[in-house]
DNA sequence: GACGAAAACAATAATCATTACTGTTTTGGA
DNA sequence: TCCAAAACAGTAATGATTATTGTTTTCGTC
């Protein structure tokens, strides 16, 4: 009888959204982008579906950057490079770092390491060329 | 002539503050600690001589977690364990990467690597003790 | 030791991203 | 088509942070 549903015009489109861009949108980029093909689009509806993507795993937060929320398309692992000038964010794939790390932080800290982030830091291709 | 005050008794005592933790303190805990002893102390203050002090260099941001922003004593190359359970930030001591793995990030983006940060998720010693 | 201009401050208001609330609309199985 | 649950728009509320304004402290100078 209970019934959760999945799916909605709106969620739909929200989750396209996201998941035609490699820009890792905030909540307001994907409310602009999708405001004139979906009038009466309210923000409070993409930051409440965005929440629940990212909830049931369907999408990731990268987590705050310059205080806005970045999400990302992809849940594969992998890793991002954040441009100190533009904020831009650049996936990098995933590399093969030392088996011994994680062992070695459990060890330092006796805690229980589930997982890592690796982040990059410096100027995307665009802002490097302009820097020049 | 043009005086740049480096000292004041408050801007003293909130440096002090974050130097005597490895709790990776937001503004508002400095805050919550150092009110009783000095009890004209506003929250103001506290946010713009640790946003001063991140500036020049003489502490660290570690970015938001849980949207709080969190300082660090510690200057130094070195990562953190974050405890998804507690939210405890616990120091991790610098491990070797490859070296390679700059250049590749690098190659990949097209852009330019200037640092990168290092982040273990899980549970922290207490939270692991107790989860048990 | 007092003086004064600049810096630092308290108190408060303003911002801004995000979340919660309320009443209305949409959804999809019966 | 009907209807209860879910989703929604619109709006208010929250909470961390930042800016503003008028007062106080600081510290080099006299």
């Amino acid at each position: 009888m209970e019934q959760v549903r999945k799916h909605s015009r709106k969620r739909d489109a929200i989750l396209r959204c996201v998941r035609s861009t490699d820009c890792h949108p905030t909540a307001d980029w994907v409310f602009s982008r999708l405001k004139p093909e979906i009038p009466d689009l309210s923000l409070g509806t993409v930051y409440r579906n965005l929440a629940m993507f990212k909830e049931e795993g369907t999408i990731l937060s990268l987590g705050v950057v310059n205080g806005l929320e970045r999400f990302d398309r992809r849940i594969d692992p992998h890793s991002h490079l954040i441009c100190q000038c533009c904020s831009r964010v650049v996936d990098v794939e995933a590399m093969d770092l030392p088996e011994t790390i994680c062992q070695e932080a459990a060890r330092q800290t006796g805690g229980a390491i589930t997982g890592w982030k690796l982040q990059f830091v410096g100027l995307c291709d665009k802002c490097k060329a302009t820097q020049k």
